[in-house]
DNA sequence: GATGAATGAGCATTCATTCAT
DNA sequence: CATGAATGAATGCTCATTCAT
């Protein structure tokens, strides 16, 4: 099997599905920006079920290599989290589809209309990268620089926070460089929003 | 007489667009489900596009009312963003589908197989609801509570980081009383990860 | 439900199916045929598996009830049987294209390329057609008319001297009344094949 | 060497094709249980069709030489006969498959989906095979075994006997000895299922 | 000869929408 | 107002056939 072809349909079905969403995006699309014939997935992919699989797969196993080659030179618990927050932060900016997927698989994943297996493979993956930051998370609880919260919670509300503004930057259409978000993010997250004033009362 | 078909109908495109997503939920399902013949549906609602949006409209309206009426008898903005905070908890995790559903769309919204026309009514409509969140942190900032940051930023990472929690505590199967992740949630927006004693070095 | 589309599409399906057999019909011919969308065959079958099968269902119920209006008025078994061999003659010579079909699928049944559930009740359906010509098998042995043979080789012995008679005449292109047939079809199988005289020695 | 494997194709056609019919037979299945790649099936026939005509034209073929074989040591017309009933019915029992394979196709001759071309010479084909047993019953005919009735009736009434007998006995699960079946059919063939009493009558 | 990756026409099935009653 | 039978465009998937290697 050639191993290009699969990865073309790879690349393409990430930016269909993003586009889309798993139910409006077609083969006959994937299958035409793939430059190939619609036959052709099924060499490579079982069903458009397995191939959204797959896809997300791919990604998720993307982001969490990207970060983690990032991250492998520094040994401070405080700097690996908050170049994390940096390279997820660029990650998902550069492949803002890829994200947008991604998430919505996260909702997915709670109820949408996939079939049993492929939701529990979906949120197994989903749990994976949630388990790479909360690792992260744990670190740096270790070392006291974080507030003993249960990780789960912290990681939360790290990626919650990041999503989320990058969502906002362009529902409002706000053009700011990935560093200035990364920054911004890192102090709300570690310092949170309280002004210093109050919290010295 | 014909308010109740209508009211009907809303109520019940709420639970399956929840369920199932734009796509995957069938008119001929939230017929049945309301009881009356697939039909009637398009007297009321000109297409299936136009009842989701309507839909959506309806549940965030909704949410805005909810908060707005609990944190109405409030003036302090600190103590309304706080209630804010506790009642949007407590809405979304009563109501899970029905947010489930709104977040979905903010992502739909990025790009998905919308009209261009009804895209932008959902952008619209979620930008109201963010702005809602946005005035009450801009009460905070004003009051010298919050950090002089762009309340966008704020919102974002206010709502992000109480979604996330909500959906991880659903994939993760945690049980957790919505008041203890209110406290979590809120400590974690006002005074960050970072634990004191890093913070005072 | 109106009961006459449902009618106009199984005697359309009848004849498609006979014409072409199973995989070689087509739905949008059976629609076209029956002058309708195809959409609207699957309001009243789930599947085109499911059409096949009732189809073959309302055709061997018809060829039964056929048989046995015709010798619910005789009371001698050998007349009985002798009025069931003429009549079924009549009948599959007047519906030769249920007849293929049904004869195929007794084929079918034994190995082809449907779901276990429709093979089962393919074969119980046949099985009911063959029984019936057992009974009266079983009659005239009774009665002393035939020879104490197991009534299921004498019911294989008829219906397979039956169908190859019709056949044979349409491929080998022979025109012959079904009352001729009928009488030569009757000699042969309760008086046999060989000669008289022969028969003597 | 290139016959081996044009004899291989054909043996795992007769194989699969018996299985599973025409259309649901499928070349990827011939090609994988022949054990080389698809395109060389194409080598040796120049479509699916040609290689299901060429695959009964072999059956048909194997199986009147192995009867004619059987008989030719016999003269008396009668003997070769019942010889031949009982060589077609062992052939038929062990090779069950080619004989639904081929009888499916008497039937499928009559108007299924094959191009008018191939559906004659599989009709050519089958009346070669038809006709084989119609010399043995002019033979038998001619030297006063057998009634004067047309060869072809005669034939067709045993031949059909036989078959029906044969499918039968796998539809209703009976366990029967292919010599026991032979007598049985010899029987009803040459005397008739009338009983002695009545005859004499 | 032999391969097997690629093709693309073909088909079953779904479902939002319409409209006669 | 309400119905629900009918529509037909749209789409996932199959598989016989081709052809560059």
């Amino acid at each position: 099997m050639e191993k290009k072809t699969k990865l073309k349909i790879l690349m393409v079905a990430e930016e269909v599905f993003a586009e889309k969403g798993f139910h409006a995006a077609k083969m006959d699309e994937i299958a035409e920006r793939a430059g190939i014939a619609k036959g052709t997935i099924y060499l490579y992919f079982k069903s458009k079920e397995q191939l959204f699989f797959q896809t997300i797969e791919f990604m998720i196993r993307g982001m969490i290599d990207t970060i983690k080659e990032k991250i492998s030179t520094l040994n401070d618990p405080l700097d690996r989290l908050k170049e994390g927050i940096s390279s997820y932060f660029h990650y998902i900016t550069r492949h803002k589809q890829i994200f947008f997927m991604i998430l919505n698989e996260e909702i997915a994943s709670s109820g949408k209309g996939h079939s049993k297996k492929h939701k529990m493979k979906h949120i197994e993956l989903y749990r994976q990268s949630q388990e790479f930051i909360m690792r992260l998370m744990k670190e740096c609880i270790d070392e006291g620089y974080l507030k003993p919260i249960n990780p789960l919670w912290l990681s939360s509300a790290l990626t919650g926070l990041l999503q989320k503004m990058v969502i906002n930057s362009v529902v409002f259409d706000i053009d700011i460089a990935p560093d200035e978000m990364s920054s911004i993010a890192t102090e709300l997250f570690l310092n949170g929003a309280m002004s210093e004033k109050e919290e010295q009362q």
